[in-house]
RNA sequence: GUUCCGUUGGUCAAAUGGUUAAGACGCCACACUUUCUAUGUGGAAUUAGGGGUUCGAUUUCCCUACGGAAUACCA
């Protein structure tokens, strides 16, 4: 580990970053970061059909927005560029062929109908088709044909793919850095396709020559890559190349049900999947993100950090910095993590306290048509009262727009709970002592009204329930003394009125 | 089907040969208070099943079950 630490974060861009690929690209940063490393962004571009106009842009978007954003890639720092695996096309052939050349790899000339039909015809008999040692010298390649054939069919222009000459009766022993030591037994590994007929690379191909020509020390990505592990250390080896150290994250599973996290299920049960929102530039389906509901990038970047990581302590809010400090791979989860909605929201309302009240005054006011002739500094003042029970901008008006427009009407539950014979009395005396106050402030209001509570025995829930009927409409909201003083005595003396008038 | 990876409360999870098996979310109850979606206190709830090793297993090994991933000229 003396060699400096150099990770990467290489999504393909055939739509929007997911939650689990932000995770991954989180757990690269921390790890980065934690080592005094360059977190790298590469595009995994080769599969020219699922490219996607815009996925790359949003990728970056969405990194920046989470407070994650990469240190080397395109654009940015280019010392190890470019950072598109298609501007590096011309840089595979030579690879693929010096793989050829020493044996490691060869000619295959098979048709994709002839080894769909192999495919096919296999799984009929319930066997998997598999292209390797067992079989290749029955198909069409450089290793059955002869020698005059391969130059022929190469001189005409004919299609073909390099494939890996994969061993016979060898074990391999892999290192995964959250896993462990893994056995695998070459005889199962089939020939994989290392570049294609359309002249592109494999991810396969791409990612080994890419990870070493990038100088990267820790490959950290899914577990879905796992299978793949064996053919890397392969394609390292036949390179004569310094194998990277590996780490394989478990998957983010969905809430309810069995498998991985799909868009689907964040529709289904009405939380996102995305950190920004993405229209598709196709079907122009709008897809929601975390930003555009009202979540924090700290309350997501803290979530994601615990899902298939803990630090071992009790421990649980942490800042970027902190989660740097205190991340390591070697106490990253094995198991998937279910991913868990009313958690992020709990983080949310969390962070949400954090908050700068003016800057949240004025998201406010920007979500709310009644709020634009507001002064903001009034939306201020109701944001610090309200704001300990909301975990989204979007919650406010519900729980303050008793500050801004008068009860319409009132909550029936509340009418029958706070209304008793002599409420009509109480709120004509209640009003009366409104009046009187002079200095209107929150301590005048208080003492006025407690005070002829206390000096005339009656029950506090027999005045002050009625109060806030008047005031909000319902029996909800913070401290009835706070509400009079934001609005004002006239307007409290309106609601009490107005509430008379409706017993 | 095959290969690989995995399995501690409903969920995230700690502990790794010896503890009453932490903590958090959620749930429930109670308290506070003028109300509450807040806060506080408390509660219910977990080692997938079977076998082996051991004085002792959540921890090690084997089997089974279950779950996931991979099995493409996609990444």
């Amino acid at each position: 580990m003396t060699k400096p630490v150099r990770v990467r974060f290489a999504p393909s861009p055939t739509g929007p970053l997911h939650i689990g690929g932000v995770r991954t690209a989180l757990f690269n940063y921390l790890f980065a970061k934690k080592h005094k490393g360059t977190f790298v962004l590469r595009i995994e571009d080769t599969d020219q059909n699922r490219y996607v106009e815009g996925a790359e842009s949003y990728i970056v978007e969405s990194l920046n927005w989470c407070g994650i954003p990469f240190d080397e890639g395109p654009g940015k720092n280019e010392t190890h560029g470019p950072y598109r695996q298609s501007e590096r096309k011309h840089l595979y052939k030579q690879y693929a062929d010096q793989l050829i050349e020493s044996g490691h790899a060869y000619y295959a000339f098979d048709t994709a109908e002839t080894l769909d039909f192999h495919r096919k015809d296999h799984e009929a008999k319930g066997k998997t088709f598999i292209y390797n040692w067992h079989n290749r010298l029955k198909l069409s390649n450089s290793l059955s044909l002869s020698q005059e054939d391969v130059q022929a069919k190469l001189d005409s222009g004919e299609d073909y793919v390099v494939r890996f000459k994969s061993p016979q009766d060898q074990t391999l022993h892999l290192k995964d850095i959250i896993r462990g030591d893994i056995k695998i037994d070459t005889n199962i590994l089939d020939d994989k396709v290392l570049f294609k007929s359309d002249g592109m690379p494999t991810y396969h191909l791409a990612n080994i020559v890419d990870d070493h020509l990038m100088e990267v020390s820790h490959v950290i990505r899914g577990e879905e890559w796992l299978p793949s592990l064996a053919l890397h250390y392969q394609l390292y080896d036949a390179f004569g190349w310094e194998t990277p150290q590996f780490a394989h994250l478990p998957l983010i599973l969905k809430p309810t049900g069995k498998g991985k996290l799909s868009k689907r299920d964040g529709d289904k049960l009405g939380f996102p999947v995305f950190p920004l929102a993405w229209q598709d530039p196709k079907s122009h389906e709008i897809s929601r993100g975390y930003k555009q509901d009202g979540y924090f990038p700290e309350a997501m970047v803290n979530f994601l950090a615990f899902l298939g990581w803990n630090p071992g302590t009790e421990q649980e809010i942490f800042s970027l910095e902190e989660l740097i400090n205190a991340f390591d791979l070697e106490r990253v989860n094995k198991a998937g993590a279910r991913f868990d909605p009313d958690k992020i929201k709990w983080f949310n309302h969390h962070y949400m306290q954090l908050q700068n009240d003016y800057d949240l005054a004025q998201a406010f006011q920007k979500s709310r048509a009644e709020l634009s002739e507001i002064d903001t500094q009034y939306i201020e003042m109701v944001v610090t009262l309200i704001k300990e029970r909301a975990s989204f901008v979007s919650d406010f008006w519900e729980l303050s727009h008793f500050f801004f427009v008068a009860p319409k009407d009132y909550d029936p539950k509340a009418l029958k709970k706070a209304i008793k014979d002599d409420t009509v009395e109480i709120l004509n005396k209640t009003k009366q002592l409104t009046e009187n106050v002079e200095d209107v402030s929150v301590e005048n209001l208080q003492s006025s009204i407690k005070g002829w509570i206390a000096s005339n025995e009656i029950g506090f829930g027999k005045v002050m329930m009625p109060l806030r009927l008047a005031l909000v409409g319902a029996l909800q909201g913070p401290d009835v003394f706070d509400i009079m003083f934001m609005i004002g005595k006239a307007e409290s003396i309106r609601r009490i009125d107005a509430l008379i008038a409706a017993i």
